[in-house]
DNA sequence: TGCCTTATCGAAAATGGTTTTCAATAACTA
DNA sequence: TAGTTATTGAAAACCATTTTCGATAAGGCA
């Protein structure tokens, strides 16, 4: 199950290269939680990509907080708002938007952005963030 | 200091209105917080809205808690992630989308929306948010 | 108007997610 | 390979939010 609409491998070495740029180490831990974060299409909390990891690799829980602070920082993951919970997701760091499914929380990017030729009258705009929430097409059968 | 593109006056009206229907009494506290959520146009914390009403009536930070939670519940405000908090806003129950000062946290509401033409494939959409953060106005004065 | 029912209040305690601390460990560099 | 230092993780601290529960007051009704 790969995320479809990310260009994973591309993503990884761009991680690599930006943390090796900041002077960060590539550990096994993080090598873990990066290939569980590669690997879901979900938007997950810290506790679940904690959890995830666990079955190639001993990683602790504060560890897997660090790793999502890092990543949203320089820009390879956004914390979404799904159900009052905040979840965060790998993404690529170019923009888009996202499709969210409110039942397994999965993420699909899209690119199309119809927000450029707006007024904001006196606001001076600096970025924005479009969400669309639904259900993808696996819950749409799953359930009623 | 009034929040200018919302009808106060009616959305107070509503919301007493929403409350009797629901069984809902109106309480000097819960009175105290409306007021304070009418006129300000900020996204506020729930600690900022306590202390906020301890202006003009004593109320405890659960009650504070509490209002924000039945307000959001029933569609009169909204949560909005600013600088990675989570603030409360009153709104009017019309679709609208929000323009977010992330130096203030003033929040304007705005009605055009141009995601209805477009293409979400086998998504199945049911409700969508659009965030323009930036600066309003007044912050983009006062500092450089 | 005053009584009665019951929703609401709020202080305190409990909860639970997130951050900090710090000694041990392991990645990278030279 | 050795030395430097970023990283790890268990435990403690932190703190925002929720729950508890006895006291209070809102609002319906006689």
């Amino acid at each position: 199950m790969t995320a479809s609409n990310r260009d994973d491998e591309k993503l990884k070495s761009e991680i690599r290269l930006r943390f090796h740029q900041l002077g960060q180490r590539f550990t096994q831990e993080r090598e873990a939680l990066l290939a569980v974060l590669l690997t879901t299409d979900r938007a997950l909390t810290p506790q679940e990509l904690y959890e995830a990891a666990q079955k190639s690799e001993t990683v602790g829980l504060t560890t897997a907080y660090r790793i999502i602070e890092t990543l949203t920082r320089i820009g390879f993951a956004q914390v979404i708002l799904i159900n009052g919970e905040l979840r965060y997701r790998l993404c690529s760091p170019t923009h888009h938007h996202h499709m969210v499914c409110t039942q397994c929380q999965k993420v699909e990017e899209f690119a199309e952005c119809q927000l450029e030729g707006l007024d904001y009258g006196s606001f001076h705009p600096t970025s924005h963030r479009v969400e669309i929430f639904g259900l993808c097409e696996q819950c749409q059968k799953g359930s009623s």
